[in-house]
DNA sequence: TGAACATATGAGCAACCGTTCATATGAACA
DNA sequence: TGTTCATATGAACGGTTGCTCATATGTTCA
């Protein structure tokens, strides 16, 4: 139960004032928050997920993850763009063949942590 | 170094076959996929996040969270609706004040797993 | 060098998403 | 009971996003 006082109306100020006070002071950074979430929009997208599960098995060029998806060259190519531009894969070239892994082991643990969640 | 043999041509099938059909073996069941691209979705919005960070340090209502992000009322009730239909946050009304708290400690898990990758 | 081929990329479009605005709901208090 | 107030919600609008299509880049091999 929460005991503080009334201060104001809520369409003006606030209702509880210590504890938005509180909580104001203990969020992390706003800009810590706003590259967390941008960070998860990248997790957001069904295709983006499953190349990053196909690359966890594997190291895959962009033609491979186009067939295992059943999706076009150029999309796969779109995402593994955005994949690469935060760093969750990194690729090597050999020949014409680019070849994409998993930039850390931290990407599978991000989406484990989830995949967990999902399961139960 | 990838040793299969060059298949087919990449615009029609696959260059890789025995790599493709050994992913797509081991890969996870793509139902379980779209749910995990869906959950992520949710942490996706920085408004949803700063929720949520909120919400790990104290039960607020929907007031206090729209004083706290300087957000209107309307928009904070938007969301913790979305955040509610994914048992993110639970709530508990008392009188004319609805009460929002986290659902379990697995939101706070999934948070920090992606902080830690942020902050680094 | 020129043809073939794997990949990258820019423009454009349709679908989705988060906000605002207006209003509805539901509880408290006079 | 009627007014007040906290919250919920539907419609609408502007911005974002993921795909397609066309084409560019860069490497190989004849």
């Amino acid at each position: 139960m929460i005991d503080s006082n009334f201060v104001e109306r809520c369409d003006n100020v606030v209702i509880h004032e210590d504890v938005v006070n509180k909580v104001r002071d203990q969020m992390p950074e706003a800009e810590h928050l706003y590259d967390l979430a941008d960070l998860f929009k990248v997790f957001s997208d069904t295709t983006r997920v499953q190349i990053l599960y196909a690359l966890d098995l594997s190291e895959m060029c962009v033609c491979d993850i186009a067939n295992l998806l059943n999706m076009t060259q150029s999309a796969i190519s779109h995402q593994l763009r955005i994949l690469k531009q935060v760093s969750l894969v990194k690729n090597r070239r050999d020949g014409r063949v680019v070849y994409y892994s998993l930039a850390d082991d931290h990407v599978k643990k991000i989406l484990d942590q989830g995949f967990a969640h999902v399961i139960e």
